[in-house]
This record gives structure tokens, C-alpha cells and sequence, in this order.
RNA sequence: GGAGAGGUGGCUGAGUGGUUGAAAGCACCGCACUCGAAAUGCGGCAUACGGGUAACCGUAUCGGGGGUUCGAAUCCCUCCCUCUCCGCCA
């Protein structure tokens, strides 16, 4: 969300920064709302003003028995009666159209981020490691996981429909292994604590990261009671399932589409003091995401599915500290992928690929041998002050007391399910079984291979 | 799910519908006293928005929303949240 009062004495910078992420500029409708604004509220205040200066004087004349003067001045506020409250309705109105349009702004660039208009445009930033020579054609982790035995689509569909997956034995295992190891080594190691959040979420926190009102069709939603408040609904006739469901008393949550939200939002609604910051937050959860726009991509396998597990680093900063910590928060995740002998690399993100919230993002790709691409497998984002204004998160400074937004960061580190498809396809051998990675194998009881077992 | 009790400033906690943004205490900051500290005394100490170069002025906020009233922390409705007891439950 973006200040409405920098937009007005920046309009030409902000229209700048947005033609940049390929938006036509809104710096004039937002100030002709916010002209608007301002002036119901002057309009308002002017009118309460007089009220409450009036009702005072109504009560001194009360009881100094003044009755005559009583009664003059009430008639004399009588046409207030009605015009307060009318002035007071359009001063909302107009509240909320400015901060509507305004919670459908993205953030802007910062300076150093590529021009672009998609993901052609990203830069790579560095890379590390190599492909490994493999005698055969190597496989996709879907076919190997089959073959193995421990990946199973059909009946993931069979009890949850596509992009549902039911992992078995050693893969299961691997895969809350390589949760465990990351987990262990951002707070062991980095700093960070580990938490463990809500999954289901307000509809607030959800705006607080973004995710919200813009992207609702790329979320789960959950309804407590569900089926008596769905079935109030109808009997209402209401259009919307959902909104309805609520009016009637439903009682609807978000399942979180990243721990990125209930981590960010920990600070919500509250003043931290700087010496507090950086704030380092991790935690391992499973993410869910209705993938709306995703269809006929990526069908087959793990890459993209509905539900996924993910490790995922926030910090929340001072202004001052937001760009160094962004580095330091990128080099948290390579060193996931470089413990596990991943090869990968780095793009800084173009202005036209960036994400909502971002004002500037780091993706590493992962090199997957059996689909013979590089896939992203974290994504690290500064997001200045745009989230902690949507929050209201603040942080008083050390030195002249004073209160300021946040900053802060999100990123993978890293998407668990990925992880367990770089590190199959990676270590994948001739008899289709997989090499545990070194640093795995305390997490899976020395287990060395992965291998199919009869049954 | 049933029954009940509550939500007031960073915290504790008063508050008869009329200068109550809100007593008091604690915490915090400044000053005085002190060699220093403690104790004590004096003063300060919410947030947001609008207007103003500024000093400052105005408006709103006592869980959220709505209502009654010239005027609401105080009365009414509604929603949310917290707590206690009972039941159920991983």
C-alpha cells in the first residue's frame, strides 16, 4: 500500500515507477481521490465543530437554569442534526474509494531492478556447481518416484483431485527431512526462529502481505460449520457462496498460501523497538494455493501442485537495514542448495516478473536434470514499507523516539517439494534408485539409498 | 454445544450522558536534590487524520459496526474477542 501523501508530492516519480513495471500511470486519479477526500473531511470536521461547540454551550446553559438560551441553541443545532452525519457518510465514502484504488496498486521498483517485461527480461546474477555427466538420459522425478513405488498421483486424485500427491516410505521420509534440515540450519546457523504458525488465517492478514483483495482466486478459503452456512446462504438466494456463507454466520478463514503471511503479520498492528530489529523469522509449513491461472501447466509431477510444503525466512528490518538484509537472506537459502549439492542460479528478477509486493526480488532456479531446465526453487523478495503500512507495523527508533513503518522480507528457503524433485532427479542412478545427499542422511537414520521395496 | 463474566492509554485500574483524551498508580523520559545511586519532589509522557512555514488549531478514537441524543466511555442493538465452569474432543 502506498502512501498516499508521497504519491502527492512524487506524482510524476510514482507514474515513472509504474510505467516501468508496464502500468499506465495512476498518479492523477489517485490525487483527484484524494482531493475528494480531503475536502469531506474538512467539510465534516467543520460541521462537528460547530456541533460540539454548540452542545457545550447547551450544557452550561442547563445548568446555570438558562432554559430560554437552552432552548434557543438547540433549535439553532437543529439543522446539524441531520447535516453531520450526511458529511460524516461522504467522508467514508470517499475514504474508501481511495483506499480501494489504492490497495490495488503494486509496489514500485527500486532503481537497481532490471527493465522487462516478463521473465525474459531476469538477469542472472551469479550460479554455482555444474550438471553431473549421467550416463543415460536421466529421468523425471514423477517417473522415478513411480517406479520406486513411493509417489503416488492417482489416488492423491482419487481423495483430492489433480495436483494432489501421496508420497510413501523413504520419499515421505526424505521429504520431511530435507524440511528438517533446512529448518535446523536457519536457526542453528543464521539466526533465525523458528516458529510454528496458524495455518488458517483472517481475511486481514491476508491483506496485511498482499494477498489480498487483488489475488482471492489464487486462494483456499475454509469455512467453519460449512454446510449449515451454505445452505443458510442458499435459502437467501445470495449470489456469492462465500460472502454470503459469512453473512449467514458462516465463519470463513484463508489457508495460508505461504507461512510468509502468518510470519509477516506477527508484527502487525504494533510498535517494535529498533533495537529489537532485525526481526528473523523461519518456519516449515504446508502452503496452499488454488493455482487459477496455472492451467495445463505443469500437470504432471510435483512441481506444482495445490498443497506443498515450504520453508520460508522473513525478516522485518529498519529502512536502513532492508537492502543488506535481502543479501544476507538470499545467501541464507543458496547455502540449502549448496549443502545439498544442488547446482543453481541466481536471477535478479525484471521489473515486468516481479510479484505483487515486491519492490525488488531474487529467484534462484534449480537445475533439474530430468526436465533439463532450471526451475525456481526460492524467491526472495524485499518489500520496503508497502506490507507493514497494510499491517500497520511500526518501529520506534533508538535516537528521537520516533515511529516509522517497517521493513520487510520474505523468502524460500527453500520450497520443500521442489527440493525433494531437484535432489531425485540430481541423484538419481542408473537402477533408478536415489543417493541420499550427505548432509540427508542423519534426518533419515543413515540411510544411504533410496530403493524400491517389494509391496 | 450449554451457562456465566468481561473488553478503558505501554501495564494495572477509576469513571453520575455535558471542557473526560479520559482519575489514580506503575513503567518510561527530563529536571532538582546527591560524590554517585536509591528515595523524594517538580514537570512531561497515546495514536491517526485534516489545516498551518511554524507556534499551534481542529476532528476522530475507551474491542468493531450501527442506533438513541443538541451532546455517548457512560443508554440500546449487533458482531468480534478474552476469561471461568460444564459437556465433547486431538
Amino acid at each position: 500500500m502506498h502512501d498516499i501523501r508521497w504519491i502527492r508530492d512524487n506524482a510524476q516519480a510514482f507514474d515513472r515507477a509504474l510505467a516501468r513495471r508496464g502500468l499506465a500511470g495512476l498518479a492523477g486519479a489517485m490525487i483527484a481521490l484524494d482531493e475528494r477526500r480531503r475536502a469531506a473531511i474538512g467539510a465534516a470536521e467543520e460541521a462537528q465543530a460547530r456541533r460540539n461547540l454548540v452542545s457545550r454551550d447547551i450544557g452550561e446553559a442547563k445548568k446555570s437554569k438558562d432554559d430560554a438560551m437552552a432552548a434557543r441553541l438547540l433549535a439553532e443545532v437543529g439543522e446539524l442534526k441531520t447535516r453531520v452525519p450526511a458529511l460524516a457518510a461522504q467522508e467514508k465514502a470517499a475514504t474508501l474509494a481511495l483506499d480501494t484504488a489504492l490497495a490495488q496498486v503494486p509496489n514500485l521498483p527500486l532503481d537497481d531492478v532490471p527493465d522487462g517485461h516478463d521473465a525474459n527480461g531476469n538477469v542472472e546474477r551469479h550460479r554455482f556447481g555444474a550438471k553431473r555427466a549421467q550416463a543415460s538420459a536421466p529421468r523425471q522425478h514423477f517417473e522415478l518416484g513411480e517406479a520406486l513405488g513411493q509417489m503416488d498421483f492417482e489416488t492423491a486424485a482419487k481423495l483430492s483431485g489433480a495436483r494432489f500427491v501421496v508420497l510413501k516410505g523413504a520419499l515421505a521420509r526424505m521429504e520431511r527431512a530435507l524440511g528438517q534440515f533446512m529448518l535446523d540450519l536457519h536457526t542453528r546457523e543464521h539466526g533465525y526462529v523458528e516458529i510454528s504458525p496458524p495455518l488458517l488465517v483472517r481475511e486481514e492478514v491476508m491483506f496485511g502481505t498482499a494477498q489480498l483483495p487483488k489475488f482471492a482466486a489464487d486462494q483456499f478459503a475454509a469455512l467453519a460449520g460449512a454446510d449449515a452456512a451454505l445452505r443458510r446462504a442458499d435459502s437467501n438466494g445470495a449470489a456469492d457462496g462465500l460472502d454470503a456463507a459469512r453473512g449467514a454466520g458462516g465463519d470463513r478463514r484463508w489457508l495460508i498460501p505461504t507461512a510468509e503471511v502468518p510470519l509477516t503479520n506477527l508484527v502487525r498492528e504494533s510498535i517494535v523497538e529498533e533495537a529489537d530489529l532485525p526481526l528473523r523469522l523461519t518456519a516449515c509449513t504446508p502452503c496452499f494455493r488454488a493455482e487459477a491461472g496455472a492451467a495445463g501447466k505443469d500437470t504432471r509431477g510435483m512441481i506444482r501442485q495445490h498443497q506443498f510444503t515450504k520453508v520460508e525466512l522473513v525478516s522485518v528490518t529498519t529502512p536502513r537495514q532492508s537492502a543488506d538484509e535481502h543479501e544476507r537472506m538470499l545467501a541464507c537459502a543458496e547455502e540449502v542448495l549448496r549443502r545439498l549439492g544442488l547446482h543453481y542460479r541466481v536471477m535478479t528478477l525484471c521489473t515486468g516478473d516481479m510479484g505483487f509486493a515486491a519492490r525488488k526480488t531474487y529467484d534462484i532456479e534449480v537445475w533439474l536434470p530430468g526436465q533439463n531446465a532450471f526451475r525456481e526453487i526460492s524467491s526472495c523478495s524485499q518489500c520496503g514499507d508497502f506490507q507493514a503500512r497494510r499491517m500497520a507495523a511500526r518501529y520506534r527508533a533508538r535516537e528521537g523516539r520516533e515511529v516509522g513503518h517497517v521493513h520487510t522480507l520474505n523468502g524460500s528457503g527453500v520450497a520443500v517439494g521442489r527440493a525433494l524433485i531437484a535432489v531425485m532427479e540430481t541423484y538419481q542412478q542408473e537402477d533408478g534408485s536415489i543417493m541420499v545427499p550427505e548432509v540427508l542422511a542423519p534426518y533419515m537414520a543413515g540411510m544411504a539409498r533410496v530403493e524400491r521395496v517389494a509391496g
